[in-house]
DNA sequence: ACTACATTTAACGTGTTGGTTAAGTGATTG
DNA sequence: CAATCACTTAACCAACACGTTAAATGTAGT
């Protein structure tokens, strides 16, 4: 879908298999884009352009120094992705089970809902319209 | 890229707005998809093939109740990459600044590298042959 | 059975993605 | 200054994503 916020870019940029791997790699050093090809089954243009992917979506940085072009991984907007996930944590944490029970019986006060685990609450309606103004 | 595994799937669907749009408005409530539709400017066949990717990455449930077709949240997945996501927090939490810096510092010992803020250990060597091989 | 409603599937156009190989760019090296 | 190294860009292709409208499916009501 491409994405034009932030969000979408990210996610979009974890989607792809070899980016994470790409990522992994670099959360342990800084690298060239060669070194990057070396242990990946693609070629090093195909390494080129999911680097440039991972420069939009603001995963990694890059320097050149001589004719090495170094990539360093710039994990800030991974914060704002796990933020956005966390605001489900209390549909997989079982911890919360029993706050959700309670928000579920609350909000079937009001309407009824088959519901029993959960229910109820926060995540913001995030309007896609605008996000599909902006890029179609 | 489609990513056959689960966390590409995952990431995959969270990278369209729409479909967050969606998530967000399934945690809330269950909801049909005529329902979803009415607040999206897109038609019904599309959030119908929306919904059809976010079942696929398994965010979401279906029953159907009469004619109705139920959508619930089923975010289990997204443990997993809010799981991925968490071993990238020291490159954006502050707090952890310190222990990075010991880190980097380190491994600096080892090879020199002139990262100040951070570097070294852990996310996993997640290859992308396998993914690959699997997909294409 | 006929009709209406809810949703999916089909067919189609278009843009994007991810890969390839071949050619271009820019800095270092002989 | 020519050759080489480290990349990037261009041209191309197949597959997919996302939207549309029109037709098909399935369930409920009359």
């Amino acid at each position: 879908m491409s994405g034009s916020d932030q969000l979408s870019a990210v996610f979009s940029a974890l989607a792809d298999p070899t980016r994470r791997a790409i990522l992994a790699e670099l959360a342990d050093r800084d690298a060239t884009v060669t070194e990057l090809t070396a242990p990946l089954p693609i070629s090093m243009p195909a390494v080129s352009r999911h680097l440039k992917a991972l420069e939009r979506a603001g995963l990694i940085s890059r320097t050149r120094s001589g004719k090495l072009r170094m990539s360093r991984i710039e994990a800030a907007p991974l914060r704002e992705a796990a933020e956005w996930i966390e605001r489900y944590r209390r549909f997989w944490d079982t911890s919360l089970t029993r706050l959700d029970a309670h928000l579920a019986a609350v909000q079937a006060a009001g309407r009824p809902t088959d519901r029993t685990t959960h229910g109820s609450a926060c995540p913001d309606r995030e309007s896609p319209s605008k996000a599909h103004d902006k890029e179609n």
